[in-house]
DNA sequence: TGGACTAAGTTCAACTTTGAACTACAAATG
DNA sequence: CATTTGTAGTTCAAAGTTGAACTTAGTCCA
């Protein structure tokens, strides 16, 4: 290593480590972008349709929440998947502010052959990988994001 | 668990672990994009600093795919980072085709403050984790980045 | 009840990001 | 050495994403 790079991060494995978790998950996301291609899907669509296929009757900010994506996205694209009729969605009686998602028989058909497509693409990915270290690396991801969450970085 | 939800993805613990994974990500952009402001720089503008950074004389093509972005984004980015006295582009004299990219001093004291930014960052975040458990989750994201570009996924 | 406050969702204009078509240069092939 | 093929970078229009301001509905509390 160069002088000049003395003391920046790459001296650090936590940084290569960190480096490793981000490209991966950018390779899989466009991965499971081409795939979703065959049917007649992007990303965003896929993330919706999944997202209420496991939790019918969210509402729109819970959806929001659950993608990190901003509500105005929201509003944008779920008018157009109601009117493609994978999704609809229902005022909830008790508190008219709510707009709660279901997913249609044509929604819930889509969203299954997605989730069948993800499995088999987690499949290939984590081939090369043991069952415990990939449950090991797993349940690390799932205390950082617990951490994050509970205590924000604040400079 | 519902009958409805049988033989779907989350019955499976790798979708967790996976769900888990993109999770962290987008958190931790999220919290580095913030702590940018006070430089003055946006993430996508961060990530070039950082690599050309690291690796000077790095092309533009080159860039792009250690960032997996588009060429034409840079295309488009560049001439501001450059505007700014951030970045240099030297034509390499062997080859008229490539641009090589620089830090300007200025640009490498940027650099320089993200990266510390982004070390205490991951020591945040990665401080419920001992460095053992770190380290092997590091280990296995290196392996299935390196098994996705070696065989990528094909259906 | 009424007034202030909070939350869900929408709109809109600004900003990003992308892919396809293009230019310029380099390398390979005959 | 001329032609073909391939690579680096740019341009441009289209699509996506965002945050701020707004509307409407519910909640709190005097």
């Amino acid at each position: 290593m160069s002088d000049i790079n003395k003391g920046v991060p790459w001296d650090f494995p936590q940084f290569h480590n960190w480096v490793a978790v981000g490209r991966v998950s950018i390779m899989v996301r466009k991965a499971m972008a081409d795939q979703l291609v065959g049917l007649g899907l992007d990303l965003p669509a896929y993330d919706v349709l999944s997202t209420v296929c496991r939790f019918p009757g969210l509402t729109q900010t819970g959806l929001a929440e659950k993608l990190l994506v901003g509500r105005s996205n929201l509003s944008m694209m779920l008018p157009d998947l109601e009117k493609k009729e994978y999704v609809v969605r229902k005022l909830d009686p008790k508190d008219k502010r709510l707009r709660r998602l279901y997913l249609t028989e044509e929604g819930e058909k889509l969203a299954r052959q997605g989730l069948a497509i993800q499995l088999r693409l987690l499949e290939h990915m984590l081939s090369p990988i043991d069952e415990l270290e990939s449950e090991a690396a797993g349940q690390t991801m799932r205390k950082v994001a617990k951490h994050l969450e509970a205590s924000p970085f604040q400079g």
